[in-house]
RNA sequence: GGAGCAGUAGUUAAGUCGGUUAUAACGCCGGCCUGUCACGCCGGAGGCCGAGGGUUCGAGUCCCUUCUGCUCCGCCA
C-alpha cells in the first residue's frame, strides 16, 4: 500500500480517551452473551460486503470476529472501509451469539461475535512485508528483520510465553527450596580457558578488558565461600564462538549452587526441577529419577555421549570378531563398529550413497554396508569376510534376513561420531522416533580431561573447577587421562540440557588441577588467585548445575531452531538485522577508549 | 578456517536444453457485493531475476568472484 493511503488514514486517529479493554480477543464466549464489552487489537482479516463488514480482531490471547452493520451504527460502519491488514483499534459493542449454523468451531470464540456500536482507530499500518500468520512462514531472514511483526505471530507468542511460563516454574521451586537468586556481574575478567571471550575495552583503565561472562561459574562457588549455601541465577551468558542451530553468542542459563551436597543431592534437586517445569509448562507428571548411564557406555552403545535413547540401532563393537580379517582396512583399524538397521535391506544404492556422504562429515572415508538376502550376503566387502567372521558379526548383532548393516573403522572417535550420527539421521529418515516422548538421561563419571593436540596438553573437558573422584586424585599426577570427573550431564531425547560437577572445595584440589592443567604456580596464581586464596579461607564442600533455558525452551516448544524461543536472536554471523548490530563507532569513542583499528577495519 | 543448500514481484514459489513481452498463487490498489470467517466476483499496478565480472548473436538459466540467510564440520572449559 502507498505511504498516501496510510497517511491520509492517519486522519482518523483517535486518543483513547479513558477507553479501557474489558476483555481480551480470546476470551468471550457464548455464555458472553448480552455483554457490552470493549476489546482492542489489530485487524487480521477484514471482509468487507459492502454491507455488512466483518473484521478479526486479533491480540495476543486470540481472534475475534467483531461485524460493523450499517443498520446497527451507521457512523462506526461507513468508518469502518478504512480498515486495512494490522491497523489497531479499539472496539465498543454487544457480545451475540452467531446467527444459525454460522458459527466458526476452528476459533476459540466461534460462537459469538461482537456488534461495534462505536469504535476508535488507535493506530495505522503499512501493508505488513509477510503475513502475520501461522500459516505462512517467510523467509528467516525477513522474519528477523521485522522481529516485531514475526513475534505477532501467535506461534511466536506461544514460544514466549511458555519461556516465561517455564522460568516461572524455576524460580517458584527454587524459592520453595530455599534458595537466593543472585546476581553477578556482566563485567568482569577474561579467563583463558574455555570459549572465547567476549572483550569489553575500559575507559577508565585504558590497555585493560572486562570479558562478559561464559557462565558464572567462579562467581557462584565465591557465593558458596560466602555461605550463601543455595544459589541459583538465570543468566545470561556469552561465548565468542561460532552459532548453530542450538547455540547463540548470548543465551540464557538456569544457574546453581549448593553447598554441604555430593552428586546425589545436586541431581535429586535438578530431577524435581524438571518434574516442576514438565509439570508447570505441560501438564506432564514425570517419574524421577532418571535413568544413568556413564560416558563410557554411552560411548560404546550410542556413540554419542548424549545418546538419544527413544529407538534403538544401538552400535556394536566387531573389532575383535575381524582382528584378522583379510579386509586389512578392518584388521589395522583401531576400532570397528557396526549398526544393524532392521529391514533396511529395502534402503536403495542412492540412499546408501547419501549416507556414505553423511558420514564424511566426521572425517570417515566411505561406508561399508551390507544386505542381509535370503542365500547371499550382498556387500561391496563380503568377498573378504570368512565364514567365522560372518558368523561371529551375525551373532553380535542377531542378524535376520532383510537386514542391513552399516560398518565403520578407523580412529575411535570418528568411528563413534560417524555412527552415532548417522544413527539419528537414519532415525529421523526412517521415522523411528517416537512422538511425544520424553526419554532423560543422566550421563555420568565423564573424563576429567582430554588432550588437546593443538595445544599439546590436557583440557579440562567440563571445567578447570571440577573435582575428580576421590579414588582418582593421585592420577592427576601420574596418569590425567584415566582420572574421572565428578560431573553429570542430564540428556533429553539426545540434547544436552543441563550439565554440572561437585567442584575442587579445598585450595589443594584445585592446585593439582591447574597443575594437570599445565599452569605453573605462578600462572595459576595469577589467573585465578582470588579462587585459591578464597578456597583457603574456609569453603564449603559444594557443587552445582546449570540448565540452558534456551535448548530446555525449544524442546518444551517443539521448536526446529533456538532462534525460535529467543524474542531478538542473532543470525549465523553473530548480527542483529533489525537494529544492524554489531556497527563502527565513531572516532571519538575509539579515541576514549585507546583504541585504534587498522585502515581496512575503518567503517565509520 | 571448511563443506553443503538457498537468494526470481510485497510474500511464497515455478521457470525445461541458453532463445519472443519472466509465470502463478496470495498480498496490494480501484470497483461491485448484508453472514463472511484464508469471503466472493470484475479490473489494475507491481521485476536491477542478491551484487559484480565473464562466455555467447543472445544469460534468470553456463563460468568466475562476491554478499546475505540457513544446515553442518572444526570450534563451543
Amino acid at each position: 500500500m502507498s505511504q498516501d493511503i496510510q497517511q491520509d488514514h492517519n486522519r482518523f486517529l483517535k486518543a483513547l480517551d479513558g477507553w479501557r479493554r474489558s476483555h481480551n480477543c480470546g476470551r468471550l464466549r457464548a455464555e458472553d452473551n448480552g455483554a457490552e464489552v470493549c476489546l482492542m487489537g489489530w485487524a487480521q482479516h477484514r471482509r468487507d460486503h459492502g454491507g455488512l463488514i466483518f473484521v478479526d480482531l486479533r491480540d495476543r490471547y486470540g481472534l475475534t470476529q467483531v461485524v460493523f452493520s450499517p443498520e446497527a451504527a451507521p457512523e462506526a460502519h461507513a468508518e469502518a472501509h478504512i480498515l486495512r491488514s494490522e491497523y489497531v483499534l479499539a472496539v465498543k459493542g454487544r457480545v451475540r451469539p452467531r446467527p444459525e449454523g454460522m458459527t466458526n468451531p476452528a476459533m476459540n470464540t466461534g460462537e459469538i461475535e461482537v456488534l461495534v456500536h462505536e469504535w476508535k482507530l488507535l493506530g495505522t499500518s503499512k501493508t505488513p512485508p509477510f503475513p502475520i500468520e501461522d500459516r505462512t512462514e517467510a523467509g528467516e531472514n525477513l522474519r528477523l528483520q521485522w522481529r516485531y511483526l514475526d513475534l505477532r505471530r501467535p506461534r511466536m507468542a506461544k514460544n514466549l510465553e511458555l519461556r516465561h511460563t517455564t522460568a516461572r516454574a524455576v524460580r517458584n521451586y527454587l524459592d520453595e527450596q530455599g534458595f537466593l537468586e543472585i546476581e553477578t556481574p556482566f563485567l568482569t575478567r577474561s579467563t583463558p580457558e574455555g570459549a572465547r571471550d567476549f572483550l569489553v575495552p575500559s575507559r577508565l583503565n585504558p590497555g585493560d578488558f572486562y570479558a562478559l561472562p561464559q557462565s558464572p561459574q567462579i562467581f557462584k562457588q565465591l557465593l558458596m565461600v560466602a555461605g550463601l549455601d543455595r544459589y541459583f541465577q538465570i543468566a545470561r551468558c556469552f561465548r565468542d564462538e561460532d552459532l548453530r542451530a542450538d547455540r547463540q553468542p548470548e543465551f540464557t542459563q538456569i544457574d546453581l549452587e549448593m553447598s554441604f551436597v555430593d552428586e546425589e543431592r545436586v541431581m535429586e534437586l535438578a530431577e524435581g526441577l524438571v518434574a516442576r517445569i514438565w509439570e508447570d509448562v505441560l501438564g506432564i507428571k514425570l517419574a524421577p529419577p532418571f535413568a544413568r548411564m556413564s560416558y563410557d557406555e554411552a560411548m560404546s552403545r550410542w556413540g554419542v555421549d548424549k545418546p538419544d535413547t527413544r529407538f534403538g540401532m544401538e552400535l556394536v563393537d566387531v573389532t575383535a570378531a575381524v582382528r584378522s580379517s583379510a579386509f586389512n582396512l578392518f584388521a589395522k583399524a583401531e576400532l570397528v563398529k557396526a549398526m544393524k538397521v532392521e529391514g533396511g535391506e529395502s534402503l536403495s544404492r542412492k540412499d546408501i550413497d547419501d549416507y556414505t556422504e553423511f558420514v564424511k562429515i566426521y572425517g570417515a572415508q566411505g561406508l561399508a554396508w551390507i544386505k542381509i538376502r535370503e542365500n547371499e550376503w550382498q556387500s561391496p566387502i563380503a568377498k573378504f569376510l570368512s565364514e567365522g567372521e560372518r558368523a561371529a558379526i551375525a551373532q553380535a548383532l542377531d542378524l535376520r534376513v532383510g537386514d542391513l548393516v552399516f560398518f565403520q573403522a578407523g580412529a575411535a572417535d570418528m568411528v563413534n561420531a560417524a555412527l552415532g550420527n548417522l544413527r539419528v539421521h537414519l532415525a529421523e529418515k526412517l521415522g523411528l522416533i517416537p512422538e511425544g516422548q520424553f526419554n532423560f538421561l543422566w550421563v555420568t563419571d565423564f573424563p576429567l580431561f582430554e588432550y588437546d593436540a593443538e595445544e599439546q596438553r590436557y583440557v579440562a573437558c567440563h571445567h578447570p573447577f571440577t573435582s575428580p573422584r576421590a579414588q582418582d586424585a593421585e592420577l592427576l599426577r601420574t596418569t590425567p587421562e584415566r582420572a574421572k570427573a565428578r560431573a553429570y550431564d542430564l540428556v533429553l531425547n539426545g540434547s544436552e540440557i543441563g550439565g554440572g560437577s561437585i567442584r575442587n572445595h579445598t585450595a589443594e584440589g584445585q592446585r593439582a588441577m591447574f597443575s594437570a592443567l599445565g599452569f605453573d604456580a605462578e600462572e595459576a596464581e595469577s589467573r585465578f588467585g582470588f579462587l585459591i586464596q578464597a578456597l583457603e579461607q574456609g569453603a564449603p564442600p559444594h557443587g552445582g548445575i546449570a540448565f540452558g533455558l534456551d535448548r530446555l525452551t525449544m524442546l518444551l516448544a517443539g521448536a526446529q531452531s533456538i532462534r525460535d524461543v529467543i524474542a531478538f536472536p542473532k543470525t549465523q554471523k553473530a548480527s542483529c538485522l533489525m537494529t544492524q548490530a554489531p556497527a563502527g563507532v565513531s572516532a571519538k569513542q575509539l579515541r576514549e577508549l585507546g583504541l585504534r583499528l587498522r585502515e581496512t577495519e575503518k567503517k565509520a
